[in-house]
DNA sequence: GCAAAAGTGTTACAATTACACCCATGT
DNA sequence: ACATGGGTGTAATTGTAACACTTTTGC
């Protein structure tokens, strides 16, 4: 058989703080589309993984580690890269706001954050592949706790429920959002507060991994 | 860049018929696992989409024309195929029971039905796969209405009872099921009755696809 | 003492569940 | 007339949604 695809991956990064939600993107240094943004990624190697290729890339062109990756969606579209055909395994990653922080510190020209409503426009089919990505992060923070990967390890019950205010785009009614998430039972209070400059300072709260896995087996769903 | 990665696609096609779901299985005419059973599928030629990849080899080695398909998931461990690279975008398809049932009763060697719960062992990884997609459709016919894609064009309601029930793996409650399912509205009842040889006929049902997306596109989702 | 954010309960309403008998047909 | 599968309503329970005031801190 004779076949001249070629594979790559893609990752599309989100990053939170304080009320907005924002994507890495890279500055393109080789053509196609050379000086354009566009979402970070690069052929995959003959001997790695799928997920070892996204990290690999990731590091190379962002120096950042993730903290929660998943596959998003393979794009094969015959006319997605105007040189040859390559199709693309993308990837979904979140990182903590620590992270967050230092990456966008470093002011590398090469990558940036953009905040999700501020975008240039992408090269190739990225848009669309964002696109795809941003809509998986709505639908998905829904139905699984994956919003805490988005925060730090620990964090006052106010930085969720802006999270969720900021995806879903909507207000949430704090004392049945705090019900809610309580009644699951896989936060932990800590014995911890933080004060944001101004108001009553805050009791800091932990995402009990081990017990939400317990209540995963027992086949019983997140649910906002 | 040189990159020596094949990409191929499989396709798990379930079909359901009088309480039992089954997958459409090949038996391997070549190297490796030469005689073992395998999902469908096969190399992804230069020009073509993945979709249609996936379309031209159920063809080619089962004959079926797919009513239903969506992209499952990308499977790329390195050693996934034991003699060279080979990432696999695996499709998940849906057929409705008059394509079953021709297709059951060519006595072909080469492509079967099994029932999901009489499998045999199959080769590289596609146990893995098959697993990812029966888990798929147990979960998404619980929030998308891809039940219809199983049923004929017009089927009594009991058969769309029996699919669930089957696939969930416990008992419906007729009426609250019926009342959860009309209250939709997505379903035209037919001045027509079916019967099954003993017992009163039933009247047909067809899903209104129009009306489903009016609904879906106002935010309005499915859900059982 | 006032501005700013955190914390907290109750009631009305909607959705879900549990449950059993009659109906239309074939034999 | 009986066996078989189809069709239907109501009440109890549970879950969701709406709603406003008090508490703790910094300045």
């Amino acid at each position: 058989m004779q076949q001249s695809i070629k594979l790559s991956v893609d990752a599309v990064v989100f990053g939170y703080e304080s009320g907005t939600i924002s994507v890495l993107l890279i500055k393109r240094k080789y053509e196609p589309f050379i000086g354009e943004w566009a979402i970070p990624g690069g052929f995959v190697l003959d001997h790695e993984s799928l997920e070892q290729a996204v990290e690999r890339e990731l590091k190379e062109e962002t120096g950042i580690e993730i903290d929660y990756l998943e596959q998003l969606y393979t794009f094969g579209n015959p006319k997605r890269d105007p040189r040859s055909r390559v199709v693309s395994v993308a990837y979904f990653g979140l990182i903590k706001p620590s992270t967050f922080k230092i990456l966008a510190s470093t002011d590398a020209e090469e990558a940036q954050w953009f905040k999700i409503n501020e975008l240039p426009s992408l090269s190739f089919d990225h848009d669309h592949i964002l696109e795809s990505a941003i809509s998986r992060l709505r639908s998905k923070i829904t139905y699984e706790p994956i919003g805490f990967e988005l925060l730090d390890n620990k964090f006052p019950f106010s930085d969720l429920e802006k999270l969720y205010t900021t995806l879903l785009g909507r207000p949430i009614d704090r004392r049945n959002f705090r019900k809610k998430i309580l009644s699951l039972n896989v936060l932990d209070e800590l014995d911890e507060k933080i004060s944001k400059g101004s108001g009553r300072p805050a009791n800091l709260f932990k995402f009990n991994h081990k017990r939400y896995f317990a209540l995963k087996k027992k086949g019983i769903i997140f649910e906002i």
